[in-house]
DNA sequence: TCAAGATTGATGCAGCTGCATTTATTGGGC
DNA sequence: GCCCAATAAATGCAGCTGCATCAATCTTGA
């Protein structure tokens, strides 16, 4: 009936399941202790100030960030609560908006980045020759098959995008 | 001050956090969609189950899923809510108790592991060779560092422990 | 023996997530 | 022009998480 992964598969899951957690805790963790506000914000500042003028509609936010409609919205909300982010009225379609990031949201992102490299460097790059990342790389885009351009992103300064 | 992490260990990270989650988002919805309850909940039936007499203090369970205390004590009530366990007293420390599996308990971890083992196999088993699951391993081991038995867990029949 | 500290487990509160639904607007076909 | 499906965004509700705290019990050491 049931095809069973093989003893090396189910490792491989398991490592992945656990090892990712830890290792998400960890940055965020480090993130937190410094003072900053969770990773997802981090994720939507950085997208917010590579686009053209600072503004995206939340549509397109939603796309690269590769989370739900809604909590695309309610993260907006918690932006602009903070000051970091300003919705604008979208002239061309009366349903939509823009959202803008600001100069204090500007500014919150650099200062996580650096705080967040650090904390990437930390618990991944010192653990792992660049040559084995590149190897981790090309394992786990197997399983997901296209990770886009997580390489691209990781080159521009500021990088991830999660 | 700040070190920062070479473009390959950002690539490395990026895909970790992406990868893992649609994989374990894969594995949920298949879970779901066959009207079983989440995956954590099978993590804990498991423990119970391998345990001597079907039965484990909470602080013991807490251990080895690497859970807090509080996510403990409330994945416990749930599943007695659900009555896939049950409190028991401890005699010999007041402050204590046991949590024992049920039969039905026993039969849900069942039948979850036949629907489980069949999605670990479909999203990451059929996309990895047995050697490449190993070395995956491996390279998520040195960022964790020792991810202690899973490999022996793997290798019971009805395996996971994430 | 008994007070101080450690351990076991529960719980109130806030925040985040997912799901389903709602509201407003747009655009296409007839 | 008008109706209907599709799209953009918000929101109410339930569940889960983390944090802090609490209450009960146990242990230890003076």
């Amino acid at each position: 009936m049931k095809r069973k992964p093989s003893t090396e598969a189910t490792a491989a899951w398991i490592r992945l399941m656990r090892i990712q957690s830890r290792v998400l805790d960890a940055v965020e963790q480090d993130l937190k202790k410094a003072g900053f506000p969770p990773l997802a914000w981090y994720d939507a500042l950085l997208e917010l100030s590579r686009a053209p003028s600072g503004e995206m509609r939340p549509v397109e936010l939603e796309k690269q960030m590769l989370i739900p409609q809604y909590s695309t919205s309610r993260l907006i909300d918690r932006l602009v609560d903070e000051g970091l982010a300003a919705r604008r009225e979208c002239r061309s379609d009366k349903r939509g908006q823009f959202v803008e990031i600001t100069e204090n949201g500007r500014e919150l992102q650099k200062k996580m980045w650096s705080a967040y490299s650090a904390a990437i460097e930390k618990h991944v790059g010192s653990k792992l020759s660049d040559a084995d990342a590149v190897r981790l790389c090309g394992l786990l885009d197997r399983l997901g098959c296209s990770c886009d351009q997580a390489q691209a992103l990781a080159a521009a300064d500021g990088a991830p995008a999660r």
